[in-house]
DNA sequence: TATGAATGAGCCTTCATTCAT
DNA sequence: CATGAATGAAGGCTCATTCAT
């Protein structure tokens, strides 16, 4: 990030474009790919110049750091608060599921950007942080199942499978999600945490 | 593909080496990403020349095409005649899913490349062929749970959200799967199963 | 065309550059022919970098057209107004000869890059211009032919090979117009005329 | 040249060959230009391998070099035999030119390549030959006029004028002559020289 | 602050030619 | 004789980034 301006009065418009320029890099990122963007698109989606752009970012890649950034870091923190509260495992895995899906319904473009370029950053430092948060969220879930099998709510046949399941699940879903489709995020996560629990199978009552 | 050689002897050392180029492909796309992969990191990974490279390929995304093309046509095969055999839907539902996995754990660099290349190529006619492949795929798997559903086996809240939920757990293994894990894909198809029939719900007996 | 910066004062200079480019490819095209012009050529032509050249041009075809284009627009604007005006036949086939000629020598280099590119550019959409502007500059001249004609001053054998025995001449000039020569562009067209018209047969006075 | 086989036997079928090679190049050079046609074009059109092609040839270069030879060499031996030969200055014109002419009807490619590929050449040492055939036949078509000028039957304005207009139209002719076209090669030849010594002028009888 | 011209390394691909078989 | 695999230089072009103005 280039170092923003000190004075306050220009330091909040910085902020603002600064702002504006990674919502739309996330936009374009998703539609076109982070490799098939060019600088070209980046200038087309803000509306800024060639030049005018670089005063905002240091370059492609932390722009795309960026993106990743801004979504990972609000769901890991609503997540842990969702857990430090109360409930039980099952409540919280609920809970959870649905803070997921609701970020992923709002940031589809920024969640199809980190399920695809994982790669292109994968031995970047800056990526580190992303990484890191990424474990974070996973051992979060995984937190929740295994609290779940001690209170003996849940008794997955394996407790691993069954979290790298759901992180399957919800992740894929920013693949196919249409807001204006036929369920919505909080469906969605119900859903999912319906067929986690129970699962499909018919049952005589 | 470039013409092979007409006569017999030299077209099985061209195939051969063809297949070759295409397997060493995989590994480096799924490695490094598509686009991050350079034709000199190609010849570097195949031993060939700049030029002899072009023997057997037409081009790099032509490239790409032959690498997805290899993984989804006999997983779609396999499939089909897995359907068309005997078995009840569970049945055929553990066997489709244990062909998938097995599939997903022997070509892991293609299933990564899937994943990822996506968007390179939604727009070319190319891709037209595989994208109707993995639309089959989805329609095949959608076919078990509502012949499940028709015979009274299956009984999924919604049925749609459940073949996405599937769908997101077998796609996404390629992304944590190792060859030497704790788990074989056979384990995993029938813990997806498990999974996705009876869920975790801890139950009296 | 790339497109050009919009602020005045900047729009002039890269006008300015732009034009020079052209220039430039026009003699280098001419001398070495456009296929083994090298973009290496051309920025040594140019004095500019391999990417700024890159700033006035689309490509090394967008300039051949670019070359052409400028050759025989304004050419076949003045004729036009020259038919348009008054004047007997005789004197229009003179008028038209001469700016025709007088722009074969001052563009021999675009001619010559004319007459051996046709080739090059048939099968391209930017070449229906200039072979549209091609057309109408024969049609012109023929429409000279047939007034004269019609006016009872001229009586070709065969009007249509007539004009093609023009055109041959005329075209043909740009090989062999030597700038200081024994002949300016005016001598020749009037002697294309001459010979046009009267031949070179010996008669009784 | 490759050094052809030289037992008679071998010898007359690699001539054969070798002639065929070099026409269908004529054909292809012509169609598509000298640089746009690859030697994977010339395979195709001779129906060679690529390594059997080299057997009858040294290099793509050399046989455009072939192509022009062929063309111009017994042109050129004709022409000599009609002006050693009895007649006037104007049937001598007449008789070169309507042989300049079959031969440009009869070898319309080798024209448009020679007329196109004049530059390629230029500086290459093997065009030496060439060149002189041309400016011999240059020297025997201005002979000719001379010889009529000295004999009282031309009086054009200006002779080396006059040569250069018929060379024009001769040349030209190749770029629109069509086999099947209104005039044959000895009507357009007559034609030209009607055109040359009468003009179009209308004149009372 | 903002502009856009300029940079130049690097990209994918083509192609005439050679040569082991 | 004939084959076609292999060569590798050179081709045109893109693009993230810098910097004088």
């Amino acid at each position: 990030m280039p170092t923003p301006p000190t004075r306050p009065a220009l330091r909040a418009r910085w902020d603002a474009r600064r702002a504006e320029v990674v919502a739309a890099a996330a936009r374009v990122f998703a539609q076109r790919g982070y490799h098939a963007t060019s600088i070209e698109d980046l200038i087309a989606a803000t509306g800024l110049t060639r030049g005018g752009l670089y005063h905002y970012i240091d370059g492609k890649q932390e722009l795309l750091i960026a993106v990743l950034d801004e979504l990972i870091d609000p769901l890991l923190a609503r997540c842990r608060e969702i857990v430090a509260g109360p409930g039980t495992a099952e409540e919280h895995l609920r809970a959870v599921t649905r803070a997921w899906l609701a970020h992923v319904a709002a940031h589809r473009d920024h969640m199809v950007v980190f399920n695809q370029e994982r790669r292109t950053l994968e031995r970047d430092p800056a990526w580190a942080h992303i990484r890191a948060a990424r474990r974070d969220f996973e051992a979060l879930l995984g937190g929740i199942l295994r609290r779940g099998i001690d209170e003996g709510a849940f008794a997955p046949a394996d407790p691993q499978l069954a979290l790298k399941a759901l992180l399957g699940m919800g992740n894929h879903t920013a693949q196919w999600f249409a807001p204006d489709g036929r369920l919505d995020a909080e469906q969605i996560a119900d859903g999912y945490c319906a067929l986690l629990l129970d699962g499909i199978r018919a049952r005589a009552r």
